[in-house]
DNA sequence: TCTGGGGTCCTAGGACCC
DNA sequence: TCTGGGGTCCTAGGACCC
């Protein structure tokens, strides 16, 4: 038996918890770079406001309704995130985060009636504790339970948690259009279609080979855990990754080499970090500049260029050395780019990295160096040291965030003040 | 007409997820 | 005028091995 949890709405809801007047009128959050939408409140759906709707599109919709529109402050809805997960972790025995407002749930051995109750149980105590809605659906296969959590969140006057048998279930399956399965996107969703395929149930009916065939081992699991036969497994510790990197679109075009090469730098800076994190080292780097597709009316140009390390590193300064001797071989002058990422891959652990005889770097030094780079960081926000060749603001500068909400719980300074004379009385206790 | 049988590794491209 | 930033897995085909 396996539970998802999902949080409703989970930007805009986190946006609300500090701004409770929000509630019931129609909110959105923005992509990075003020885009385009990618959380909605109910309202906002209400209103006809698509997922992926671009800023522009919807400009005279956010004036005429009153639509509060927030940037997208990720440090904020992490660490929202991380309190959650902190949360189910007490009711369930494993859990696997699937993404910031998602996780598995590992109920093996559970009856029915139990996790009816138990489901319940989390979303209050999320509510309680974190202040965010959230739904539950359970089942016996990962994407069975991902129906079962958006059936729960179709049902907005429901409980919010839903069960589904996988041995009762066909008329549930029958009312799912089968693009809503959880694996079959837009390409597959189409091609069974055209082939007659409309809901979730008649995807479970079809031959297992001719799904073999077309949609691939990948979809042959998905029809096998939508009858009920588990073939997905549970991942309770994350696997390391495999490829990490940092990108960004800019809020203006970048012209000269200086400027990309400091951009450069900044990502091989923030890629170092991840990889430092999960105790990897990168031996290809993967620097890339390119212009702005959307611009037809200007000249295109994009390209990329990888370096190898012979010895692995995961020193921010040997990775953003490397992206400048990248930049050097791609850059071409008189263009505007807008977009530009460093990608690291080929991850090893970095104590399986043995230094070669003969690359004449001190590569113990840049280790230890590194050490304290992180320590100094982690307590004083990141970029309180950095190379020379970084952006003196970060990358924060280069984008546009024209309606970002207070760290309310990531920043000292920007933590929520309320004003209320209960606090006397509340804290009274305490002299 | 007809040309073995078994592998591995790598890459590009395509599909998907949030 | 204006459209993000991360990731994963699978397959086919080519190059290579004995």
């Amino acid at each position: 038996m396996v539970g998802l949890l999902d949080i409703n709405s989970f930007y805009v809801s986190c946006e609300r918890l500090f701004a409770p007047g929000l509630n019931g009128r129609p909110v959105v959050v923005l992509s990075n770079n003020d885009g385009f939408v990618i959380s909605r409140s109910n309202e906002a759906k209400a209103l006809g406001i698509r997922m992926g709707a671009a800023v522009f599109e919807i400009r005279d919709l956010v004036r005429k309704e009153g639509v509060k529109v927030f940037s997208s402050n990720y440090p904020l809805y992490g660490d929202l995130s991380a309190r959650v997960m902190n949360t189910i972790r007490r009711y369930a025995p494993a859990t696997e985060v699937y993404s910031i407002d998602e996780a598995f749930m590992d109920f093996s051995g559970m009856q029915w009636f139990d996790l009816q109750k138990l489901a319940l149980k989390i979303r209050k105590a999320v509510l309680r504790e974190q202040g965010l809605p959230c739904c539950i659906g359970v089942s016996e296969t990962k994407v069975l339970a991902k129906l079962a959590n958006r059936l729960a969140k179709k049902d907005l006057q429901g409980p919010g948690v839903r069960l589904l048998p996988s041995a009762t279930c066909a008329l549930d399956l029958d009312r799912v259009p089968v693009g809503d399965i959880w694996g079959i996107g837009g390409r597959y969703a189409a091609f069974l279609e055209s082939h007659g395929i409309k809901t979730a149930y008649e995807f479970t009916q079809v031959p297992g080979p001719w799904v073999r065939k077309h949609l691939t081992v990948v979809g042959l699991r998905i029809q096998m855990e939508l009858q009920g036969i588990p073939c997905i497994p549970f991942e309770s510790v994350p696997e390391q990754k495999q490829t990490t990197g940092s990108s960004r679109t800019f809020k203006i075009c970048l012209t000269t080499q200086t400027e990309l090469s400091e951009a450069l730098a900044d990502f091989a800076a923030r890629a170092g970090e991840k990889i430092r994190k999960q105790n990897s080292a990168a031996s290809i780097l993967t620097a890339s500049i390119e212009t702005d597709h959307f611009r037809k009316d200007q000249p295109q140009y994009g390209r990329s260029f990888s370096v190898s390390f012979t010895t692995p590193t995961n020193s921010t300064i040997l990775l953003a050395k490397a992206s400048r001797y990248a930049l050097e071989r791609i850059f071409r002058d008189g263009y505007p780019y807008k977009r530009a990422s460093v990608m690291l891959s080929g991850l090893v652990p970095q104590e399986s990295v043995l230094p070669t005889l003969f690359d004449g770097t001190d590569h113990d030094k840049h280790r230890r160096l590194m050490l304290a780079m992180d320590a100094v960081n982690g307590r004083f926000g990141r970029n309180a040291v950095r190379t020379a060749g970084q952006t003196a603001g970060g990358v924060a500068k280069l984008t546009h965030q024209g309606a970002l909400s207070a760290g309310f719980t990531t920043r000292w300074g920007e933590v929520l003040q309320v004003k209320t004379h209960c606090c006397s009385v509340i804290f009274s206790r305490h002299y």
